[in-house]
Formats: structure tokens, sequence, C-alpha cells
DNA sequence: GGCGCCTTCTTACTTCTGGTTAGCATTGCG
DNA sequence: CGCAATGCTAACCAGAAGTAAGAAGGCGCC
């Protein structure tokens, strides 16, 4: 993600010609997109959303395929950035609950809309797929 | 992205205990969001939506810190997803028109909403930032 | 006529991210 | 004793993304 090339490198610099808002709101909020729009965090916070509270562990199961290193690191950087509350029970073996915040619980609702398009259009999508594949082989 | 670890790999296999959709679907659905939530693919479709139709070098500049390379990767991809149509003018120099299909459209929209939440609450997640540094710093 | 420019895309080469595997810490249980 | 359980880290390696350079080909400039 390596925040948003911190200098705009190539491609020019940017198209001078922006909407309304601020190029420090617009680099921000970028950078948020960036970070945000994140496979993994995109389906820890549904696994949450759905879930409530759940330990580490069950995040991974739950989330599936995911490696416990991108595991430690994608609920790192939620926390990091409010979207999940990480409580540590100081008992052995380990036990670690993670819980979304209300911040969490915003970007999981605002969110829902790209779910909802996935269900609704996965069809469409496939047969795009399919006949693009069939437009480029023919 | 690389197809949702095409066969769910490590962390167990799955939480056998999941909603109410069919396996096939949500896995589905999974391979989509995997593909479309993705920085460049979310920043693309944003530049498209507001400025209608753009050519290669547009979108470059519109979206901003994109290599070449990326573009072309993201921009194929979203063709063949059915997102945008690409119409090429055979001139020279060439001269490459880029357009949101209605699908396009669609998940613009949906992703509406997660721009909403960042620039709504950009300075919750920088204060939260700034919170978790000094909590672990300190 | 020769040179270089324009724009989109491709092709090496390099850097960085993410996956895999192994290990640590610490208590209880067989 | 030794091993399982749980959250996390470290070392290593494959694959993804960034950088830079080139190709195509008609047109303007000298």
């Amino acid at each position: 993600m390596r925040a948003i090339r911190e200098a705009m490198g190539p491609m020019h610099e940017r198209s001078a010609a922006l909407p309304a808002v601020s190029p420090a709101v617009e680099s921000l909020v970028r950078q948020m997109i960036a970070q945000v729009a994140d496979k993994w965090t995109m389906l820890v916070l549904e696994a949450l959303e759905e879930h409530g509270t759940l330990r580490f562990g069950e995040v991974g199961r739950t989330v599936g395929g995911i490696s416990q290193k991108m595991l430690t690191k994608t609920l790192r950087e939620m926390e990091r950035d409010g979207l999940v509350t990480r409580i540590v029970h100081p008992v052995i073996p380990p036990h670690v609950d993670y819980t979304l915040t209300e911040l969490g619980r915003e970007l999981s609702a605002a969110f829902c809309g790209v779910w909802t398009w996935a269900e609704t259009y996965y069809e469409q999508v496939s047969a795009a797929r399919k006949a693009f594949r069939a437009r480029e082989e023919g």
C-alpha cells in the first residue's frame, strides 16, 4: 500500500483540475481508501460484523484462507485505525478478543453496498468474463 | 489477489457454520470482492464515474500515482469483468477511450458509501492512529 | 530524406508484499 | 516428561507491483 506513493510518483503530478474538496483532504481520504480497500480488511470486517466478538483464531477460521501473519497484520492495522478493539486476557494459553468499534461498524455498513453488488451481479460478471475470453480467443 | 487462495489454503478449512447463502455463491462473491476491492480499481472507478469518458492517459492523470503497467492491467481486468467499455480509435498516435458500463456505474455507486465513510471519519481515524502510536510508544 | 514526437501498451529488471514454515512462551493434562 | 493449546514473531521464498525503456507509425521540422 505504500502510503499512496509518498510523493505521487510517475504518470505526471495529478491533474490540477479536481472537484471541490481540498487537496489535503482528498489525499487523506485516498490514503484511507488505499488501506481500507484491502481484501483481508473487508473480510475481517464482515466476520466481526456478523459474529460480534471473536478470538484471534476464530476470526481466522471465519474469514478462511488467511495466513496468521496477514491476520495479525490486518487486525493490528484495524486496531491502529480505530476499527476494532483488542482485549488481551492474560491467561495461558493466550486469549485475545476482537470487537468492532462504532467506527468499524460504520465502515462495515458502508461496505455492505459492495457485498450486495457482488451478490446481485456475480452472474453478469462471470458472463462478461466468459464473453471477454471468447472475444479475445476467437 | 490470486483467486481467493485457490483451495482455501491454511488456517483450517473455513468454519462449517456460515450464514444462509450457499457455499458456492459465497465463494464466488468472495472472489469478486477480492478482485474488485483493489485500490486501483476503486480509484479508476471513481475517476470514470466523475468524468464520464476518459482516455488512457487521462485516467492515469486523474487517478494519480499509478504506473502505466498497473493502469493497463487494471483497465483490462475491469473490461474483462464488464465494468468498462474500451473503444480503440485506430489512429496514430493511438487513441483509446474508456467509459463505465451500467455494471461499473452500479459498482461505483456501491463504493460511494465507502468514500463517504472515508470523508466523514478521516479525522477520527487519524486521531485513533495518533492515540495508538502514543499508546505503544509511551 | 532523416529525426523525433505523439500515445498506448509491452517487456525486462528491481523492489516489496504476502504466504509458508518453524519456533517461542506457559500452563495443564495424560 | 512431553505434548497440546493459542497468539504472535522471524526467516525464507514466490509472486505481485513499481521503474524504465522500447515499439509502432504517421506527421512536422529542418
